[in-house]
DNA sequence: GAAATATTAAACACCC
DNA sequence: CGGGTGTTTAATATTT
């Protein structure tokens, strides 16, 4: 996979005031509306990597009407986990929250981090939850979201599974972190959870991709730079309810008899945790913030990288090569030069609900 | 049994 | 040119 632009490896002007790649009023409003929801931004990582700036948001010289921030050591967090890596460049963190993954809590499989990454980087926020989270959570084991889970897709042997194609598309999408998967990955994503297709006659792929297209439940999206060949794929919102009612009259064959159901609408918890949660509707905090994210990211590595993000925002970028991008949902197009990312920025937090500040003058 | 839905196969175009 | 992707059509199977 390409490098993507903007990746560290050169040396950026060290120190927090050296390069604010990021506007500072932008940060405030992330940070703002972040810590408006009840957490506080933390730290933003794209592969593993900080990218956030967002010690700036201290610096009082610009910061009058910043709500006061965390200090850095409210919270302890975990910053003696932080790798060495995020302290250098311009990558400060702040290390004063606790990890909150604000992709929903995603139970990644190693495999599933190696599929994300051909679509993209893994972002994460980390805030802190100021209130308790509203969800009462499952006295849980050590939580090792993204390391090793207990796989759960060692699913169902290697007999046919009982799921249609659309509903196992359906898991493949719902089952990515940014909801939104290239044909081939989906076809990964089957491979994975249901061995059976390992072996299967080619001719499931071509099922695969004739669903995808006759199904109106699927939508395509922008073609993804660096992705190869194809587009993204997403479930049309619209259509997620029909697609969940057919999971509910598909057998659930998985669990085994003598455990409840798992629900009717639901594949089993045991097997696809992550999937199940999203399945069943429970909340998912940190749209916004993901959202917020997205516009960090469209700042740092350019308007381009939106396409591997999720589709939530619904920005249709044109993908004219040469760095020129036009805009719909935006205030219009016409941007040009530097002004463009953070109009892109913008765009994507008035999307969030953000309400963009007037630029000083 | 009919209709709806799903599966499978195949052909073709497009693009990289 | 080859292969992956996407669309479309058609036949068949299964479910409702």
């Amino acid at each position: 996979m390409a490098p993507m632009r903007g990746e560290r490896g050169g040396s950026p002007a060290r120190g927090a005031r050296a390069s604010l790649p990021l506007p500072r009023r932008l940060i405030r409003q992330i940070a703002r509306h972040v810590a408006s929801s009840g957490r506080s931004l933390r730290r933003l990582e794209v592969s593993g990597r900080v990218i956030d700036n967002f010690d700036d948001i201290d610096d009082a010289s610009d910061d009058s009407d910043l709500e006061t921030p965390q200090p850095a050591v409210a919270c302890g967090g975990n910053a003696g986990n932080l790798p060495p890596a995020d302290h250098d460049d311009d990558l400060t963190s702040l290390s004063w929250l606790q990890d909150r993954n604000l992709l929903r809590g995603i139970n990644l499989t190693k495999s599933d981090l190696e599929d994300t990454k051909s679509i993209g980087s893994q972002v994460i926020i980390k805030t802190e939850s100021k209130t308790p989270p509203p969800m009462a959570r499952v006295p849980s084991p050590p939580r090792t979201p993204c390391k090793a889970p207990p796989s759960p897709p060692t699913v169902t042997t290697h007999t046919k599974p009982p799921y249609s194609f659309s509903c196992l598309i359906f898991m493949a999408i719902e089952a990515a972190p940014a909801r939104a998967l290239p044909v081939k990955e989906i076809y990964a994503w089957i491979v994975r959870h249901f061995p059976y297709f390992k072996h299967a006659p080619q001719g499931w792929k071509n099922s695969v991709r004739h669903n995808l297209s006759l199904n109106k439940c699927f939508h395509k999206v922008a073609a993804a730079p660096g992705l190869g060949k194809g587009s993204l794929w997403t479930v049309d919102p619209q259509h997620r309810a029909s697609l969940l009612q057919a999971f509910g009259r598909q057998p659930i064959p998985t669990a085994p008899p003598d455990t409840p159901p798992p629900g009717k609408n639901a594949p089993d918890p045991q097997l696809f945790p992550f999937l199940a949660r999203r399945l069943a509707g429970e909340p998912e905090p940190g749209a916004d913030e993901y959202l917020a994210a997205a516009t960090v990211l469209a700042m740092k590595y350019g308007p381009a990288v939106l396409d591997q993000l999720p589709p939530a925002a619904h920005l249709v970028i044109s993908r004219c090569a040469r760095d020129e991008h036009s805009y719909s949902g935006g205030g219009g197009g016409g941007a040009a030069g530097g002004c463009e990312e953070r109009r892109t920025a913008e765009a994507l937090l008035n999307l969030a609900g953000v309400p963009s500040e007037p630029a000083p003058s």
